[in-house]
Parts: C-alpha cells; structure tokens; sequence
DNA sequence: CTAAATTAGTTGCTATTGCAACTAATGTCA
DNA sequence: TGACATTAGTTGCAATAGCAACTAATTTAG
C-alpha cells in the first residue's frame, strides 16, 4: 500500500508566478511615474525611446524593437502625432512604410526622460551589488533566449 | 567649452523592459498551455492553486494571496462556479465573507496540473543549472521586497 | 506583363483590466 | 444604543490589449 502524496502548489514559490508579480509591480512603479510627471503611457515612451535611438524608424520597426502589437502601435503614433512629439512621413522608396521621428519637442521631452529612467533603474537596483546586478541581467537573457524556442 | 553627451536609452538593455518581456514570454507560454489544456485562465488557475493550499479562503484571501484585483477575482470566482470548478458558503460567524473550496471535479483538475506547473516551471528553468535557479529565486525576491516600498 | 502573394499600416471588434461606486454586514466609539 | 467608519464582495464603466479583417503598395512567379 503506497502512500499518496498529496500534490501541492504553493504560488508564492512559483517562479513564474513571482516572475509576473515583480514585473508587474515594476512597471506600475515605472508607468505611474511616467505618467504624472509627463503625461505619458509606457507605450508612448517606448516608442520615443527607439525613435530616439533610431529616427526614421518605421511603425512595424518599432514595433519589432519593442514587442508592442502593431495595432497598439498605431494608436499610440496617433497620439503622438497629435501632441506633435513625433513626426512621421512616407519613405519614397516605398509608401507603405513611414519614416518617424522626434519632433524638436519630442526630443526635448524624450533628452529629460532618458536621465530620469536611469535614475529609476538605479533606484530599483538599488538592493543588489554590483556583481548581482550583472547576474540577474545574464540569467534574465538567457531565461528569455530559451523561453522564446519553447512551447509547453 | 564643454562637448554635452548625447542621452540615450537603449531598451534592450534596460531592465524594466528586459523584465516585463521575459515575464510577457513566460506568462504567454503558460497562460496557453492552462488555456488549451484545461480551458483556463492563469487568474482561475491560481484561484485554484490558492485553494487547494488553504480551503475555505475568501475572495479576499484569494486577492492578497494572488495580488489579483478584488472584482477580477469576483468575476473569475463566478465562472468557476458555473463549472463547478468550487464551491463557495457564507461564512456563519461574518456573513459578508466567503468560505471557498474546490469541488471533487475541482480537486481532480487541481491534481492533474500541479504536477504539470511544476513540469513547465523545469522546464523554463532548464537553461540554468540549479545554483543559477537559487540565485535568480533570490535576487527576484529581494527585488520584489525593495520594489514594494518604493516610489518613483 | 500580370495575377497572386506578401507587407505596412489602420481600423473594428471583443475580451480583459482596473478603478470607483455601490450594497450589505460588521465594527467602533461617544 | 446609534451614528459613522470599515470591510467583503459585486457591478458599472472606461481604458487597454490583442486578434483579425481590411486597404493600399510592393514583390514574386509564371
């Protein structure tokens, strides 16, 4: 007569459990700062935050580079575009694609976020040495580097 | 005269984001399997996984536990309910509270995915050796710890 | 060269989220 | 005791997400 183990989850052991709650805590920190302080959703800044590093980026490269659904995308441009903190014109190559930039405001707000999201990351990291910082970025790409060729 | 650095922000290597795509990933990965498998949500799924280690709990309960909004885990209860996934009676002693617990049918779908989550948890993991697991399991806990008493 | 397939971007629709208002029950304190 | 505050849970509503259909432009193959 075998004994049954009873199965047991316990969720706040459960990695991928812990792994959602912690992003998700961050990114409402993060967003909720962005948000007071410039009026804008992480969305929109992700988008300003390629747009800084690559102008001229088109709306499905922004939306490679920051794994936000094209749909998302395009009305987060819309919004941009209306606030003027983007510009956009078709490339004359081929007008489907558009060519998006920073407009000289959206560059002035994006040259003030770009220190102040250091700093947070800063104070987020703020627990960990140095030595742990650079660990948990190793193991955070190479978690994601497997996770992307797998399927449960 | 003073050469002023261009500010710049590169996303793929900022940690929020690295964060919440690995989480994105890995929530995504789960979510389908629950969803293909079983027809459930992740929020009904921890729902059940928190009763299945505390019978009796309340909304409430399931809400801290969880750290999943009171009405979404109103909503979430409700379906679970019609499946007659649990089964809920108002406590005698605080008439406002609920008491829930799994169902017999509740129970024997709660056995057949614990073993399963902690198949998928392996498997993600698999791409650290388990020194790296402990470490990663460590330094998401005191990350969490210090984002909870921070503010931006 | 032209029909079919692909690609960029927009829009429509539905489901999910999350805040806030609400109801009912309980607790507090003068 | 009785007004006021608090708590558990539900529901309404507005914002967001994400899939899929659609338009227009371009590419590919026969």
């Amino acid at each position: 007569m075998s004994k049954q183990a009873t199965p047991l989850l316990t969720l706040e052991r459960y990695l991928p459990y812990r792994l959602s709650i912690l992003s998700n805590k961050v990114s409402t920190l993060v967003a909720q700062a962005y948000q007071n302080k410039f009026a804008l959703s992480i969305t929109e800044w992700r988008i300003m935050a390629v747009l800084g590093e690559y102008p001229g980026a088109s709306a499905d490269e922004i939306s490679a580079k920051t794994q936000i659904e094209k749909s998302l995308i395009s009305r987060a441009i819309s919004k941009l575009l209306k606030r003027a903190l983007i510009e956009r014109q078709i490339a004359k190559e081929d007008k489907r694609r558009s060519q998006i930039q920073l407009s000289k405001t959206g560059y002035a707000v994006y040259e003030e976020i770009v220190p102040l999201s250091y700093e947070y990351e800063d104070t987020l990291l703020a627990c960990l040495e140095s030595e742990e910082q650079e660990m948990l970025s190793k193991l955070i790409d190479r978690l994601y580097a497997h996770a992307e060729d797998l399927e449960l």
